[in-house]
DNA sequence: CGCACTTTTGAACGCTATCAATGCGTGTGG
DNA sequence: CCACACGCATTGATAGCGTTCAAAAGTGCG
């Protein structure tokens, strides 16, 4: 099976909205976004990978590529033909596990964040956030310590739901509580002394609108 | 390969929570939701699904059944062990092509709710969430035009994320706009009465939290 | 009929959006 | 080199939407 080897640069683009779907992308090296058109005309967050991500699911149901997916940094990602992956995968049943298997990690990610938009206020969804950027970076064997966002505040507010203002506050107040910190680089760097804290508040600030009860009716 | 056929009851489960996964479900008849233990010992809505949807992929990447599998109604389900699916479409080039635009669909509506979370009012929400399931009976051609939603408020409150009482204000007041009509059969049966008003009201009322400049600093 | 659960509606509070002004960092041209 | 402009980030004041607390009405079932 024949993976085309990919170098990027910050802003070259994986796919494009609109063409139709042929290859996946696997990130080796650098992190994705990528980006949808609205219905409205504007533009919105439809996801981040990074290392270990694939990129190009969206096209699988219609056969054509349903957003834009740009390189955050340098990276490197492997392409493959969807059709050869799958004629391989016919031979190499682990391959096609392993699809199956990174398939359902994505869903798990997309539906966890779901409910993480339901359940947590402003400062609890950024610190989730960034939570779950850091600890992306450690599985990975990435240094998780010193965190780059390579996302502009509206980028992170439109991901998350809240507006850029929100995330600008939520930050100063994550500063303040010192749960992060910023480096001296600017706003874009970041450390988090104590990962247990961070997740320790998001916990406290979950609520949880409408429980069910657990005595189920029906 | 050998599916399973099974016929069900409301209340009756597909799969458990914390139980190895073994098995996919397609659903072939009725409604069925996935419920999700938070680490705040809370149940939510994970999901819901109905004919022609999967139930199980959630098992995938771990190999251990994520959420309880509950069936809402009188409905009838082919399970299929996992192992057994995969060794077939390993011969079955279609299939495999059939599950995987199966999976690409499912990981398409979660992203679509996750950024309809993000970018809808309360009441839009709702619509958005009624439209949406009208439309999913419509494709199967189901009646779509008198509704039964075999959910509390609670449960899709719990869904939408926000309160029950909001869910309850919510359907008030589309019931005041004429987007819904309540049947005489109680509070759970509805009809819309012109689909496009609904969707036109959804569209009216999506605002971007910091929308991104079209000019792309990267 | 009475009880448990669900739904609806009201009033007050709090969080987040909105509008607006200021500060910061970078690249450009005088 | 500095002034300036531009985009991005921060912070403040105000308003609005949704939550919270509370009470009452509707529904289903033994």
């Amino acid at each position: 099976m024949s993976f085309e080897r990919r170098r990027l640069h910050a802003g070259d683009r994986i796919q494009m909205a609109g063409e139709p779907f042929r290859r996946l992308h696997l990130i080796r090296v650098g992190a994705v976004k990528s980006i949808l058109l609205s219905s409205a005309g504007n533009l919105q967050m439809a996801g981040l990978h990074i290392q270990g991500d694939w990129v190009g699911f969206d096209g699988l149901s219609t056969g054509v590529c349903a957003c834009d997916a740009i390189a955050m940094d340098t990276s490197e990602v492997w392409a493959v033909h969807y059709l050869v992956l799958q004629k391989t995968a016919e031979r190499v049943p682990e391959l096609s596990m392993a699809l199956h298997a990174a398939m359902g990690r994505q869903m798990t990610r997309e539906r966890d964040w779901r409910l993480a938009l339901a359940t947590l206020p402003a400062d609890a969804r950024l610190a989730d956030f960034l939570r779950h950027w850091a600890q992306a970076l450690e599985v990975r064997d990435l240094r998780s310590d010193h965190i780059t966002l390579r996302l502009t505040r509206a980028e992170i507010g439109n991901y998350l739901g809240m507006t850029l203002e929100t995330v600008s506050r939520s930050f100063s107040r994550l500063v303040a509580l010192a749960l992060i910190s910023f480096d001296d680089k600017g706003r874009r760097h970041f450390a988090i002394p104590d990962v247990a804290a961070l997740s320790a508040f998001v916990e406290s600030k979950s609520v949880t609108p409408s429980p069910i009860p657990v005595r189920q009716r029906c």
